[in-house]
Formats: C-alpha cells, structure tokens, sequence
DNA sequence: CTCAAGTTTCAATAAATAATGAAATTAATG
DNA sequence: CATTAATTTCATTATTTATTGAAACTTGAG
C-alpha cells in the first residue's frame, strides 16, 4: 500500500512535529500514519510505509503504547498483529496531554514540595523558595484545572468549548450572583 | 557567587525538564538559576554557576530571549549586561505556553489547513480528511480557548483559576439560564 | 582613532539520541 | 514437539544535537 501524496506529506508533518508533541520523529510518522489509515496495519506494512527497520516500529509500537496511544487487533486465521489507534482523535489529545503532565509537570511540584519543606537558612534561600512556591502554586492550579476537565462530563465539555469568548461573560455573570 | 545545595538542585532540575519543556538542558538551567536568583546576572556569572563555557551561555540568552524569558539590564557605569526574568512566574509560563503553542500546533494547523481546501481524489484519501478535519477542529478550539484567556483580566483569570471544580456547576447553571 | 572590555559567531569536537539488522525469543500450527 | 511465522532485543552504527573556545566583532571611553 503506497500513501497519496496529500497523505505522505501529513504523515511526514508528524514526524517533524513529533519530537514537539514528546517523542522522536519516527513515532510521530508511525502515530500519523496509523490515525489516517482507516485499516489497521501490520507492523511490516508500516516499516514499508515509512521506509524504517521492522526493529524501529517494534520500538516505536512499544512507545506508541506506553502513551496509550494504539491498541493490538487480530484477524482469526491471520497470526499477525494489527495495530490501530486507540481511541478518537480526542482520546488521543487527552492522552498527550495527560502524559506529558505526568513527564513534564509531576516530577517537578514533586521537587519543589520537598524543597518546601525544608526551612530557608539564608536569603539567598529565602528569596529562591519565594519564586520556587509562585512556581508550585500555578502547576498545582494548572494539575487540579487538567483533572477538573477530566471529570466532566462529554456534554459539560462540549458545552465548555463552545463557550469561547462568552467564558468572561459568564464569570462576570457568577460573580454577580454570588455578591448576591 | 556559589549556589546552596538546594538552589543546586532546583537548577539541575530545570535542567532535566528543559528538554521536555521545550529548550536544552543548559537553556533550561540557566532559566532556573535567574528565577532564583535575586540579583540580574552577568553572563559570565552565570558561565560560573553552571561551569559552562561563555560561548554556550550566549547563545543560551538569545534563546531565552527569542522566548520572550529574559531581559537585559544594565549598571550605570558598568559596561556588562545584566540578566533577569522578564516578568513574573505567571507571565514566564504563559510565554512558555504562547511560544509552544506557535511552534508545536501553529503549523499543523496551517497544513491542515492547506490539505482540507483540496477535494480527496479517493477513499483513502476521504477517510484521512475525515480524520485531519477532526485534528483541525480541536486543534482550532485550542487556539481559540488560549487565545481567550489572555484576553481575560487578571481578576477574572484569578476568579476562573480558584473556579475549579466549580466548573461544572457554573456550566450547568448557565445552560439553564439560557434554556430559559 | 585606538584600546580594551565585553559579546557573538562558528568550525571543530563531544555527547546524546535514534536506527539498523542479525540473533534470540515467543507463540501458533499441524 | 518440531517447524516456522512473527516479534523483540540489543550491540553496533549513523544521525542529530549540544558544547567548546579561539577568532571576529561591537561598543564605550579616553
């Protein structure tokens, strides 16, 4: 199966953008590739695809499933391994997303806790645990927004995405019925 | 100027996250070190806090700057440049936040963009403008939603911020109000 | 204009990361 | 249980990215 040429570019554009979105060029292709093919592929049709080893898509699935990404089919009767996405294209955006705040954001309001802890015993400190706790209050704002967005419900959602600019009307909105 | 163990270690931290968080590890360190730092910096004081060499901490600045991170102070008569956070820890994540969304959802949405003006010459290429229109919209309503917050003010951000799981609760009043 | 302090540039080198492919492993089939 | 199709592993190699440091450049002061 060859790619059109509209497609290859795009599978192409994930590459470049993979090392962005948090892994490397070939699981980016991999990752495009897989969600604009409506069948499952093969881990050989995708080395094909891409012209890549059968060694780096076996490494690359492994990746791709690590960030929950692609899920195994079988075809009875066919001993090979099929591999699609795992879920919508908002599934996956969740996915990323989640991720990364587990890679990027966890390990460090885990350091500044510990810091924290820990009384300053100069000024030198003092000041550093001032902008170190600035920088643990707003990830923990932003850990407790991302799992708030979590919980709601599909429709909540919906609702919250549409609301676009009409999001400082219905604060102001709040805030009135509160002074209340 | 030698740093306690504790800043020490926060720096190195930056460090490791400075990759995931969009830079190198040496841009990412010396972003730490002027956080806490109190006083601006000169490059050479920051080459000797993070034994780098003076060539690698100038290129580090113009990337910090090209990031919108740092500014430049000087010391009326004194001919060295003086580093320091550009802003607060809120207006350095929201740079941080600007810059990536520029660099890691801009351009896909522009070739996204140019792909869905063209007709799919074919079912494969159908199913896969099916799916790049998917990415397209929630990649659109990404970029609305940030775009919103800025124009947000500060009060109503810091009201939204400590909304938290009230968002839900929000949400639903406001559908009712408008089913009104 | 000249000097010197300060900064930037960039070719060379070092370090980190990714890709290959052959060998080892796993697992379905008869 | 032997065969073989399929997958995984990992040492080696290739590629990419980061760092150094010396030379070039810039700029303020005399």
């Amino acid at each position: 199966m060859t790619l059109s040429d509209k497609n290859f570019a795009f599978v192409m554009h994930c590459g470049e953008m993979g090392s962005r979105w948090g892994f490397n060029r070939t699981i980016g292709q991999m990752c495009g590739l897989l969600i604009i093919t409506k069948e499952p592929m093969t881990a050989n049709e995708i080395a094909d695809a891409l012209s890549i080893s059968r060694g780096n898509v076996s490494m690359g699935i492994k990746e791709l499933q690590s960030w929950r990404l692609i899920k195994v089919q079988h075809i009875p009767g066919d001993r090979k391994e099929y591999y699609a996405p795992a879920g919508s294209i908002w599934d996956m955006a969740n996915r990323v997303f989640e991720e990364r705040k587990k890679r990027e954001i966890d390990p460090t309001l885990s350091l500044l806790r510990d810091n924290l802890l820990e009384p300053a015993t100069n000024d030198d400190e003092k000041f550093a645990q001032q902008q170190m706790h600035e920088i643990h209050d707003l990830l923990e704002t932003v850990t407790k927004w991302s799992s708030e967005l979590q919980r709601l419900s599909p429709e909540q959602l919906q609702s919250l995405m549409k609301l676009g600019s009409g999001i400082g009307k219905v604060l102001d909105f709040k805030d009135k019925i509160l002074k209340k």
